[in-house]
DNA sequence: CGGCGCATTGAACAAGTGTTTAGTATGCTG
DNA sequence: CAGCATACTAAACACTTGTTCAATGCGCCG
């Protein structure tokens, strides 16, 4: 389980070596920024050969992604009990490799590749599936949404990957690296049980706002109104009025 | 203040032109999948007159980035008290223009642009200053390792615009909606404030097995042990038994 | 050994790339 | 009006792109 996977740069067939020099590629410098040729060279063969092997630079690129799906996601069909601590330390025991896949998957996001959406749906299934036993067994608090907040942890869990290269700049060590990992431990874990807010202040206002609003808080409800200012009512001598305040930050950047 | 950056796809300068279809296409293919003169054509002009005004291709990046610290940051040189819902309603109101930074953001930070290096920064700079003033007037939660902790909380907030494409498929309109914008705002609150586990078990167990790991919680201490394994010594009944789900989920994705 | 099939290649292809060059129009300054 | 800078363009440049083609080698099966 563990070898069968890291047989990595060696031997294997030339395909896969062909595919895995495009992966690291196309994570690196983004589909349209590899050619075919710097893919070839890598791989240690002709051009040529990948268009035999692939058919095409498109074909290329469904194959790197369905090699990827099948290699991050495993063969965990069952999104049950798998334990998230062994698989974690699993890529930590292989930095390398998490790395490359990771940058694939990253430049696929923003690529548009449509790996990126299946890839995707797994994490939210695997992150939605996740907090309902949280939820069940009394360990996480329920939500007024649980569909939007599973859809809002996946994002929150994949933003330090996608923005591993600003984060790696800003801590000074790769965000792979131990130093790193372990530092992100506490704080990570002190957000996820304590918040930010230390009251709940913002929220009942928020609250409160949208029952007024809206009759119910029926989610994919009537969207015909112009936006309840749920945001904009609020005095401004609070820094952090926005109920949405990530979001904010977001936008004013 | 708004008119003066209202004046978008009109009339202008060519040069603003060019650099504004060059925005478009930068955020929406990437840098390497833009041609000159499809940017060209989109400003209704020739291919030879970009490089007239901009001198070359990463010139026009070059032009591009700066215009868009300027865009989005604005005249905010204090990180003071600037209402942030102020700024948020401005987008909110101009959803065209802020989808096309937007994109183009993100596309620099998947490109490795040196302008997204900038605008990280500038981000962080501000929510630092956001959680600062927080504890200090006992709004928010005091951290344990704040600096860190800024870090998180940018990039949470970037998270659903890097991720907007998947947002907006799995919810099923578009990030910047106001149905979408509405709904994120209350279960973004409630994690911002209950945060996601409902006790401090795990918490208090990462915490000890820190404590007793190394002596202190100096942040950027000594990096040369293999990687202390605070994840892996909790029962395997808990599916989240990881310190750090989040990037636990990621890595397994 | 003969022959088939596959992996593999260098050379060539048309199309597209960023960039240069020479030239035309246009409007301002004297 | 002359002169000049500037905005702008079409055409060509050298080069790279993805892809094709014919050819070569190698191994396997009879």
């Amino acid at each position: 389980m563990l070898n069968m996977r890291s047989v990595r740069p060696e031997d294997a067939t030339t395909a896969a070596r062909i595919r895995d020099a495009a992966i690291a590629r196309f994570g690196a410098h983004g589909y349209a920024g590899t050619s075919l040729r710097e893919v070839a060279a890598d791989a240690g063969v002709s051009a040529a050969l990948v268009i035999h092997h692939f058919g095409s630079k498109e074909g290329l690129r469904r194959a790197c992604d369905d090699w990827l799906v099948h290699e991050l996601m495993g063969e965990k069909d069952r999104l049950g009990d798998t334990s998230v601590a062994a698989t974690i330390r699993e890529w930590l025991d292989d930095p390398a490799r998490f790395r490359t896949s990771i940058a694939y998957f990253a430049a696929m996001l923003s690529d548009e590749s449509p790996g990126a959406d299946r890839l995707f749906d797994l994490l939210l299934a695997e992150t939605s599936a996740m907090l309902e036993r949280g939820v069940a067994d009394g360990s996480m608090n329920d939500s007024s949404d649980p569909d939007l907040r599973a859809v809002l942890i996946t994002a929150y869990g994949l933003a330090p990957l996608l923005l591993r290269g600003q984060l790696a700049r800003v801590l000074g060590a790769p965000l792979d690296s131990p130093a790193v990992v372990r530092r992100m431990t506490l704080p990570t874990l002190e957000f996820y049980t304590q918040g930010l807010y230390a009251d709940t202040q913002l929220l009942d206002a928020a609250r409160a706002a949208i029952e007024s609003a809206s009759g119910a808080h029926a989610p994919g409800a009537r969207r015909e109104d112009p936006v309840p200012r749920v945001r904009s009512d609020k005095g401004p001598g609070n820094p952090v009025q926005d109920p949405d305040p990530p979001v904010g930050d977001t936008a004013r950047a």
